[in-house]
DNA sequence: GTCCTGACGAGTA
DNA sequence: GTACTCGCCAGGA
């Protein structure tokens, strides 16, 4: 085959190897983008926002644990706002500093 | 084929 | 601390 070229991924396979990620990440806690694409085995942590704008059930996939690498969230998440995303992290225990997640606490 | 767009991250000034 | 680049890579126009 043609290895010399790299693979092409589907975006269907990125989102069944985000969503496991994601999935296994406890309640209370978070992980970065970056965290989420390396367990994942994507080369950009932009493929993780890609597949959790898709989710198709936030219920199942915790999208809301997902946050940047500095402990801010995303103006993006596509169930509510921000807003909502840090509702429902505050309401699972997750610290804030000022508007970013303590990641020296919260980070998985 | 090219160009632009993203739920990002690391580096630099 | 902020602002600005550049790299990243699959999709869509």
């Amino acid at each position: 085959m043609d290895s010399s070229h790299p693979h092409h991924q589907t975006l269907a396979s990125i989102q069944s190897a985000v969503y496991q990620v994601v999935k296994s990440i406890p309640l209370g806690q978070v992980m970065t983008y970056g965290q989420v694409a390396q367990q994942a085995h994507l080369a950009s942590p932009r493929l993780v926002g890609r597949a959790l704008h898709l989710n198709p059930d936030p219920a199942i996939i915790p999208c809301h644990r997902v946050v940047f690498s500095n402990g801010a969230l995303s103006p993006h998440y596509a169930f509510g706002g921000q807003a909502r995303q840090h509702q429902l992290l505050l309401a699972e225990g997750v610290v804030f500093k000022k508007d970013k997640v303590d990641l020296s606490i919260s980070l998985l």
